[in-house]
DNA sequence: GGCCTAACTTAGAACACTCCAG
DNA sequence: CTGGAGTGTTCTAAGTTAGGCC
């Protein structure tokens, strides 16, 4: 029972971890997890030294690799001679090109996807432009398109290949076989290695998840010339099938694939890699999980410092603390932004929208609940009804105020406010916040108060105001920009080209003032009622601070005036950046 | 320093295989 | 045998993120 229980909460924590482990924690080096592990584990790698032998830690992800290349789909086959494509109610011979393709649409004809409008459109236009000019001058329409007999040829074939006798199976199981020895290892580092995808993804019809703008769209051929092998230096180059060359032949130790193309569809790159079982699969997967140890030591830590932020005065802190809170609370995918219309519509936390959540003050007699209603990776609903945090409830009131269903939720942050937030992306108001806050906590210690200046409320006051401009004019300079970006996709001319640029250097501009007002309220607020001076004068060891201001870049007389400086004129200048106390 | 994208993991659909009841 | 439920495998789409580029 304890065991079972044990593993539950891990297998919880895990589910943080996969999706938010590599945002709440920096990746620690191959190295330390190595080490660490071999310490955790080491009777039980010792008999399985395959996992052992040394990694390189310099990004290396291999010494030799040599493969036979990828195995490419068998040609075309054309229809037998009784066997056609009716346009109008007439029989019409296609071109062997144009034939392939609709061979595409008939195998697929029971299924539900053709009925699909967008399916049939994309299919029509990507189809006639394989077709000669004489077959797209008179294939105009697709309601005359009969796909009936070759689709029923088809289906008739596929019965005659499971009604093959045992032999006849057998032979082609033997083939199969054959091409797997022969395609589907590779030697990496000198040992035989399964290879997990060695076959070229064959041409076809693009079938996406869900309500896919882009579905029915032509798959090309992928021909030798599409694709770029890649191995060492000095091993056996792949045979380019004959009368064909490789795209390009190249040796980079720092990638795991053995062969790429570009698919036509989305214009993404496809990769040939190796099988989960193999070392480098298996090594990269245990490092992994190496992290969600780390994490487990740290996630009370992470856990309190959102609660911390859901009453920060910052929208932005605030957002960030209610989205973490789902992550861990719900396990939710990170959410980045989408390119609109390129593909399905669907969110992850910091993509939600306003109208995937409905508050329910009291439901089903419980208290704060939050009801979800999204679509997610592939498409999958994600329908669920939440009890939260009387606080998180609050903010969440708050977010949705004067907003429109489609407006994003979260609207001040995104994914990569969650990466790695150490001082060498810090801005310089960012960093003195943060020594600044060092500097409060002696003086908390040591309680060097002040009274709140007589001021104080009224200045705060101004700045928020400062800000709220700031914030307004930021939106509407993002509304600019994206409709200017819009406009330029739409004709791509210099002038909008600069109009384009302008417009990012305006929000960037704007942002940076923005953040920069922020910051000074949270000092200013956080510092009302503390003295720093005594602590800065008397306690803290200014080496300290001359080391830090070194090491991260930041000019002296930003932490100290002049009077200071002349104080601690010996410490400035004895001291370098690798003074430790 | 922000944006973009190459490289990688994750994940559901489709297909193949197995096993057991009738 | 046969068929269909259950399970395993293959395929490739759909995510995330580090790091390169400007």
């Amino acid at each position: 029972m304890s065991a079972c229980s044990t593993w539950l909460v891990r297998g919880s924590l895990w589910l943080k971890v996969r999706r938010a482990g590599a945002a709440l924690l920096s990746l620690p080096k191959a190295g330390d997890v190595r080490a660490r592990a071999r310490r955790a584990h080491g009777a039980a790698l010792a008999q399985e030294p395959r996992w052992e032998e040394g990694r390189s830690q310099d990004g290396k992800k291999w010494k030799t690799l040599e493969h036979k290349g990828p195995l490419f789909p068998p040609e075309y086959e054309p229809l037998p001679q009784d066997v056609s494509f009716y346009y109008n109610g007439k029989p019409l011979r296609l071109s062997i090109v144009a034939e392939e393709v609709a061979t595409f649409y008939a195998k697929m004809l029971d299924h539900e996807y053709t009925s699909k409008e967008i399916f049939q459109k994309n299919f029509f236009t990507d189809w006639r432009e394989e077709m000669t000019a004489e077959e797209r001058d008179l294939i105009c329409e697709f309601s005359k398109c009969d796909f009936g007999e070759m689709h029923r040829y088809f289906v008739e074939q596929s019965e005659k290949k499971k009604d093959m006798s045992k032999e006849e199976k057998e032979v082609l199981k033997e083939e199969t076989k054959k091409l797997t020895e022969e395609y589907g290892y590779c030697l990496l580092d000198g040992h035989k290695e399964k290879i997990g995808n060695f076959r070229v993804e064959p041409p076809g019809l693009f079938r996406g998840r869900g309500e896919h703008p882009k579905m029915g769209k032509l798959k090309k051929r992928i021909l030798p010339e599409d694709i770029i092998i890649n191995c060492s230096n000095d091993s056996k180059t792949p045979e380019p099938p004959k009368g064909h060359k490789w795209k390009e032949v190249r040796h980079d130790d720092t990638v795991t694939w053995l062969a790429s193309w570009v698919e036509n569809v989305q214009g993404s790159i496809k990769y040939i890699m190796l099988n989960p079982s193999s070392k480098l699969k298996g090594e990269k997967d245990w490092q992994k999980y190496e992290i969600a140890r780390k994490l487990k030591l740290k996630v009370e830590t992470i856990r309190k410092e959102y609660e911390r932020d859901w009453k920060s005065k910052e929208m932005k802190k605030r957002q960030k603390g209610v989205a973490v809170y789902f992550i861990d609370k719900l396990a939710l995918r990170a959410g980045n932004e989408k390119e609109e219309g390129e593909t399905a519509d669907t969110v992850g936390c910091c993509s939600l929208r306003v109208e995937h959540i409905t508050l329910h003050k009291e439901l089903d007699g419980q208290e704060c609940v939050v009801e979800f209603d999204f679509l997610g990776k592939d498409s999958i609903r994600y329908y669920n009804k939440v009890p939260v945090d009387k606080r998180v409830f609050k903010n969440l009131k708050l977010f949705m105020e004067n907003k429109n269903p489609e407006d994003d939720l979260f609207d001040r942050i995104n994914v990569s406010m969650f990466l790695l937030n150490n001082y060498s992306n810090m801005t310089l108001e960012e960093k003195l916040l943060s020594y600044n806050r060092a500097n409060r906590a002696v003086a908390i210690l040591c309680n060097h108060q002040r009274t709140a200046p007589k001021t104080f409320e009224k200045s705060m006051q101004n700045l928020q105001q400062k800000i709220e401009l700031k914030q307004k004019q930021l939106d509407e300079a993002k509304a600019e920009l994206k409709k200017a970006k819009s406009d330029y996709r739409e004709s791509k001319t210099e002038k909008l080209k600069r109009l384009v640029e302008q417009k990012e250097k305006m929000v960037k501009r704007l942002q940076e003032q923005l953040k920069k007002l922020q910051l000074q309220m949270t000092d200013r607020e956080e510092n009302k009622v503390i003295a720093l001076g005594t602590s800065k004068l008397n306690y803290l060891d200014p080496r300290i601070s001359v080391a830090w201001c070194k090491k991260f870049d930041v000019p002296i007389e930003k932490i100290y005036n002049k009077t200071q400086r002349d104080k601690f004129a010996w410490a400035i200048d004895m001291t370098n950046e690798d003074f430790e106390f």
